[in-house]
DNA sequence: AATGAACCATACGGCCGAGTATGGGTTGCG
DNA sequence: CGCAACCCATACTCGGCCGTATGGTTCATT
């Protein structure tokens, strides 16, 4: 089971040993500890000894909190389903007009990669019997959001529902060549002018 | 210590003992296995005792053919790299019409997902150090083809190029969200339709 | 002050894969 | 036949990570 989470007392009386570490820390902060992993080398370099180290503490602190590798897993893929759906859908509730919105959330995706990071690396362990139902539920809840989206902005409902597919494809194949392979390296401009083009043809008008 | 030496008859008269193996192996067997894990568990999935345990033999023979598992990766990408460049533009060559030929792309790619798990499973492996070279090459390669042929189907310069981008993109976002997530499981009347519509939307009139 | 719960360190066993060393068997060729 | 070159098996060492066992330390509470 998980320790209740309790909240770290300020309690510094250490001066400069250990550094900002709140000398005990939480279930939740191992699970945040696991998100920053992720983000930075993906899912496979999540292992309770490196963490450990990372944290500043040993494996005898991890399995107090947690009861195996795995758990800690679902812990932080559960809590970043539920961030992802705020930071993501959150901003974007303020826009009513579809294709503003539309126009929107492309901007959004194209100039905030941070937040996709993870979403990147957990489709890159999509084998994973874990990740898997994760993935799915996020991408479906998406792809469902931009075929409504699409719709209201004129689209009959099939081809709202396949233009949502190839949008959503063109976004994860985005986030892959742009993250991953950061290959293209194209200069601010070149790069306004593919935003551009990329909303000129797949925003209906 | 002293092993009893295994009959030869098994090796020389048996009809179906160890099945096909060739008996000896040599460094392109290694390397074609490699490629056959990777299409199959990912590049994580490719180490030597695994491998040698596919092959019906040890470590000993692998160590012989290569001096380490970064040199098999290696050879096994370089065959990659050639085999894939004659796969996918071989048959694209005899279609001269621009769009003619960017429509069979569409359908080759669609319905033939086999040649490019591989292609799937390196994208999902980019960290890696072997990869991201032979990765980058191949992408620039058919970006350029791709680009080439939005020019000569009339587009102009930079939107043939963005057009090729986004159309990229969509590809590379397909291929993980069909290979890996195998979600949305279309059935073939919707699938095909999909397909018509993606090149309604990508491919110049 | 004392006690129990929360938190962490240390040490251990086990698994698995990378490499190394070495010798034995197999094949082609003179 | 005989002798290399070639191919493979066996048997190690080494390191990394998972999970367990156990005892020590710190905190809140009475």
């Amino acid at each position: 089971m998980i320790a209740p989470s309790r909240k770290l007392a300020d309690r510094m009386v250490t001066p400069a040993s250990k550094l900002d570490r709140p000398a005990r820390l939480s279930a939740e902060d191992w699970a945040l500890a696991a998100l920053d992993v992720i983000a930075e080398q993906g899912l496979a370099a999540v292992a309770v000894e490196p963490l450990a180290r990372r944290l500043g503490v040993t494996k005898g602190s991890f399995y107090w909190h947690f009861p195996s590798r795995e758990a800690l897993l679902v812990a932080a893929l559960e809590r970043w389903e539920v961030m992802e759906q705020e930071t993501v859908f959150g901003q974007l509730e303020a826009v009513p007009e579809p294709r503003a919105r539309l126009k929107a959330l492309f901007q959004l995706v194209a100039h905030e990669l941070k937040p996709h990071i993870i979403y990147s690396e957990l489709l890159k362990a999509l084998d994973h019997p874990v990740v898997q139902p994760v993935l799915s539920r996020v991408s479906q809840r998406r792809l469902d959001y931009l075929a409504a989206s699409f719709r209201q902005a004129g689209l009959p409902r099939l081809d709202a529902q396949n233009r949502a597919r190839l949008t959503y494809a063109a976004y994860v194949g985005f986030l892959q060549l742009s993250l991953q392979l950061g290959q293209p390296r194209l200069h601010h401009d070149e790069f306004e002018a593919y935003v551009g083009h990329v909303m000129a043809t797949l925003i209906p008008d």
